[in-house]
DNA sequence: AATTGTTGCACC
DNA sequence: AAACGGTGCAACAATT
């Protein structure tokens, strides 16, 4: 056993690294005595589906306030024996960001997550309760780092951060690859290691009793680490891919792509992805531009593109949306593909500030482009089964209508009357433009935001805004309550108990929040209801308002059915109805048919 | 060489 | 009176 020695905030930390077998004993003995542990384990990248090929479990780590255990389950069977003995024997466990180290231990340990999930803390999940903001957003991070350098003591978040990195410098290798590479004796990466379940820990006391009082009562914590689960079995599950069909669709973008690239060259156009090259071009050609991007640069988006008549803006378009295509769809996807051909997702069931999802990794699920299945054609249901999507109808409109308790728009709901064509009506303008108003009013939009928009003038776009305002009162006083509480108190509370911070100046944002975070949380509860029900290892992926499904053929009407019926969800009264629509073997096949549908 | 900021674009 | 909310990724450009 060797001991290294931390000083943090002037307490002495001792970490005991676990040499031999012998050295075991102790840190038995020390786990008999321990209830409630920090956890962490030091793996040799991320990509822990792939523990059939060159993936590796290399340290794992337990602490408390002022001491740590390092093991170093890579040297043998008996290290990893002792790890699992601790953490089934342990009552509870607390770890940053848990999933992740739940997948390792569920992949090389061979401890389902199941079994531990229901007595870990999260402490990712608690900061996210306490203050949802990143350290861009002027609040406390929510990674280990930024969290310990908020609440804890910014020398050793910097000593955290840094020790990495210069281990990277002493090995002359990079961040990426220093994990796989550190001996695992290596005195400055055990002093890492060992201090992150002590950190863990320690976060754990100070975030608990910070959590706002109304969350605790309304039992967010229990629930956003239940939530954390289900997504976690979603990602463990993974999602079966059409190698095929993505190499095909990869190929063929690469020659679209080159097609625009060598046609771009004859306007003189080296790199068709540099935004300086193509303005210098299109003022070479005599093309006047004059939009600015928010920094003040010449703007080379789609709309300006799309003003300029000359074939070169054509190509440009071609060859950017190709590029993206490829690279951002196909590739990320067959690159990450494990031995199987499935690929994971990394769900991140508490990000936004307002508490929504987001799917990050190899299947940005929630970034696809939903005009057609082209990209979503490349994601199949398993073997014999096929593609179902469940979604909410207008989820953040009923929600808007239930809690602002409009007549208006609480009728329509109700009597399954067409709100956009109220709004449109009411102002006079077409359903396009009434849809749009409604669309904007949830996001805290104005009339310049609709002339963007609609493209309407600006008299028509007041005019429209008016309507809505004067069609659905309600709307406004439910915004004006939500801001003015915003402003007094720099704070919103969702239905849910949920506290958000609003800028300071954006007090109009504060409906929006309010809306879009209950409606993430309405998708949560019905994760949950699903989860319970027994659906889970039909589940492939949450996206806002939807989950995708993967069902038996031949009982996929009746369980989706039996599916649609446990997310509907009720809201002060009025019902969030969830549709079911089911495809053939591919995701994109549910899209085409509904497409073909209407 | 790696990191950070900016831009553009895909979505709800 | 007016105020467009929330994401992630890839490429380029600038910085360290």
């Amino acid at each position: 056993m060797r001991q290294i020695s931390y000083r943090l905030r002037g307490q002495p930390i001792i970490i005991h690294v676990v040499e031999t077998e012998d050295d075991l004993s102790e840190f038995r003995e020390w786990i008999s005595h321990t209830e409630l542990a920090g956890f962490d384990t030091e793996t040799t990248g991320l990509d822990w589906w792939n523990v059939d090929r060159e993936f590796r479990l290399r340290l794992a780590q337990f602490g408390t306030a002022h001491e740590a255990y390092v093991i170093p389950v890579e040297k043998g069977p008996a290290f990893a024996d002792a790890v699992r003995w601790a953490l089934l024997g342990l009552d509870l466990l607390v770890a940053h960001h848990a999933t992740y180290d739940l997948h390792v231990v569920d992949a090389c340990l061979g401890i389902p997550m199941e079994d531990l999930a229901p007595k870990v803390w999260d402490t990712r999940i608690l900061a996210h309760l306490v203050d949802p903001r990143s350290v861009l957003e002027r609040g406390p991070g929510l990674s280990l780092e930024d969290l310990t350098r908020h609440y804890i003591c910014e020398t050793t978040a910097d000593e955290v951060k840094g020790s990495m990195r210069a281990l990277a410098l002493k090995y002359k290798t990079t961040k990426a690859r220093i994990w796989r590479l550190v001996d695992i004796r290596d005195e400055d990466f055990n002093r890492y290691a060992g201090m992150d379940p002590v950190l863990a820990y320690r976060l754990l006391r100070i975030l608990y009793r910070l959590v706002p009082a109304l969350s605790r009562a309304q039992g967010l914590i229990g629930w956003e680490h239940r939530l954390a689960h289900v997504t976690a079995l979603m990602e463990r599950t993974g999602y079966l891919l059409d190698v095929e069909y993505a190499e095909r669709c990869s190929a063929d973008l690469a020659q679209q792509e080159e097609d625009a690239k060598a046609r771009a060259k004859r306007y003189g156009v080296q790199n068709i992805n540099s935004n300086p090259q193509l303005a210098d071009a299109f003022k070479a050609l005599g093309v006047r531009l004059t939009k600015k991007t928010p920094k003040g640069q010449l703007a080379m988006d789609d709309e300006v593109l799309t003003g300029i008549s000359h074939p070169l803006a054509d190509l440009v378009i071609k060859a950017r949306k190709a590029l993206k295509w490829r690279k951002t769809w196909f590739e990320s996807a067959l690159q990450s593909r494990d031995s199987q051909d499935r690929v994971r997702a990394s769900i991140n069931s508490l990000q936004a500030r307002t508490a929504r999802m987001s799917i990050t990794g190899a299947v940005p699920a929630q970034t696809y482009p939903s005009d057609s299945g082209y990209v979503r054609h490349m994601w199949l249901a398993e073997e014999g089964h096929v593609s179902c999507s469940i979604d909410f109808g207008n989820m953040e409109l009923r929600y808007l209508a239930a809690f602002s308790r409009d007549r208006t728009m609480l009728g329509a709901f109700r009597d399954g009357l067409d709100l956009h064509q109220i709004t449109a009506d009411a102002a006079g303008v077409n359903r396009k433009v009434g849809k749009m108003a409604n669309f904007l009013t949830v996001y805290g939009g104005g009339w310049r935001a609709l002339v963007q928009q609609a493209g309407v003038d600006e008299q028509t776009a007041r005019k429209t805004l008016h309507a809505f305002n004067a069609t659905y009162p309600g709307v406004g006083a439910l915004a004006k309550r939500l801001s003015g509480e915003a402003r007094k108190t720099g704070y919103i509370y969702t239905s849910t108990g949920r506290r958000l911070p609003v800028d300071k100046g954006r007090w109009y944002a504060a409906q929006n929040y309010f809306v879009q975070s209950g409606s993430r949380d309405v998708t949560a509860r019905a994760l949950l209801r699903l989860h319970r029900a027994g659906f889970g290892p039909y589940m492939r992926l949450p996206i806002h308002d939807e989950v995708v499904f993967s069902f038996p053929g031949r009982e996929a009407p009746e369980m989706a059915r039996e599916a649609a019926r446990l997310m509907e969800f009720e809201v002060q009264g009025l019902l969030i109805p969830a549709d079911a629509e089911i495809g053939e073997r591919s995701w994109g096949s549910v899209l085409d048919r509904a497409d073909s549908k209407h």
